[in-house]
DNA sequence: CCAATCTTCCAGAGATTATTGGACTATAGT
DNA sequence: ACTATAGTCCAATAATCTCTGGAAGATTGG
């Protein structure tokens, strides 16, 4: 084979990648992936599709290596490869942040007004440390479960109405969410100050808690990995 | 709009960088101008592209925010939009590396065999700082120009069979491309000891070098940024 | 074994993308 | 002004991708 033809069979392998980034949906569902292992219904529900949709934007990031499944009875378990997949999708949406001018009325549109104060990692582990912040986790539970900020209570956005009384109402709240582009938090934190509560929102969420390397507790055991 | 709209809206912000990733041409394309930046025509040429084609594909990433335009009476000179977009480029290589099989014998096929020793960075900078070693660039001079390794000498690979005996016939050569995945330093090294000189490859390329944020020397000036 | 559930496979319609050649625009040099 | 060069625009074809509905495969529970 010609030395272009190699070239050409190498650049062919990275954009095996690239291409399996080249769908909205599909980086949705690598989204949902970051934060834990799912199901094809469950995936396809959350993200807004046809089951047969999303098990076919599946196959193609199976065959893109960046998940893999695991089969558990009738269900099929997808889950991301590795962390570094996570990173992957990370620094895409940091690269589109960056440069498109378009993201951040998208953002504003979806996320809604940037209405209160945004504490960052930081400044999290300052407050924390000195015991002055309640930390909550407003995704559902399973996503908890697969790994969360050491210390953090999981009020699923769901249920934080019905337990607005058990969050303690003398100290500051902050929540957190997926990411940076979750609208969870952000809706946490309007009920809460609908509430009268001190709630802020964490800047980032657990992608990019776990991009930082920063500890991460799984299932409901609060001990640093 | 509905919540679904906008966050299809959102998502679909990320998927232009995604789809400008898609394509194994633009990825050889971001290759070349992670190096510096080039004119339309010569990356044509180098990527073995049709001008049109090319163009086209130029478009695409500067639609996507990822290179801009400089122009220059009848040239137009594209360029990554920063750092953080070559950076992307490599990990998408990384991930590739780490997780899809095929790369592997691609790779292989295109550099030929893994021959010699290669010397990772912090190698190179212990046997540099001890005087040991020879660096040369085999990148074209224009590329040398737009940043290299400080203290390496230009040799591009075309001029390589001329300037042998320019290079110490005593000291150890170490020689340097692109990045990892770039044949020159391969062909240089082959071409070395051919001659019977003790030559060894730099593992990863200008590339990775700027990825980890080491010190790069501009123009003809080794000065360190 | 049958029924129900979850998932994948298949085929077709509709949309998007890649490539090519030819025309067009802008600039520099004569 | 005229010509040559570099690059972009345009239109047409071919190829690829996305979504949908229906069928088929696999597994569990009755």
């Amino acid at each position: 084979m010609s030395r272009r033809a190699d070239k050409d069979a190498l650049f062919e392998q990275f954009a095996r990648i690239g291409k399996a980034l080249a769908s909205p949906k599909r980086l949705e569902l690598l989204d949902l992936l970051a934060q834990g292992e799912r199901t094809v219904e469950s995936l396809a529900r959350t993200a807004n599709l046809g089951v047969t949709t999303c098990s076919a934007h599946l196959q193609t990031l199976k065959q893109a290596h960046l998940v893999t499944t695991r089969k558990d009875g009738v269900r099929v378990h997808y889950r991301l490869t590795g962390p570094d997949v996570a990173a992957l999708y990370g620094h895409l949406q940091e690269v589109a942040a960056t440069h498109l001018s378009d993201l951040q009325p998208a953002a504003r549109a979806y996320l809604g007004p940037e209405d209160t104060e945004a504490v960052d990692r930081d400044e999290l582990l300052r407050r924390a440390r000195a015991g002055q912040v309640t930390v909550i986790d407003v995704r559902p539970a399973e996503e908890y479960a697969a790994g969360h900020i050491p210390g953090a209570v999981s009020v699923p956005l769901a249920e934080l109405a019905d337990r607005l009384d058990t969050l303690p109402a003398d100290r500051q709240i902050v929540a957190y969410c997926r990411g940076a582009y979750c609208v969870m938090a952000h809706d946490a934190v309007r009920r809460l100050r609908a509430d009268g509560r001190p709630a802020a929102r964490l800047r980032h969420g657990m992608l990019e808690w776990r991009l930082a390397d920063l500890p991460v507790a799984t299932a409901f055991a609060d001990d640093v990995a």
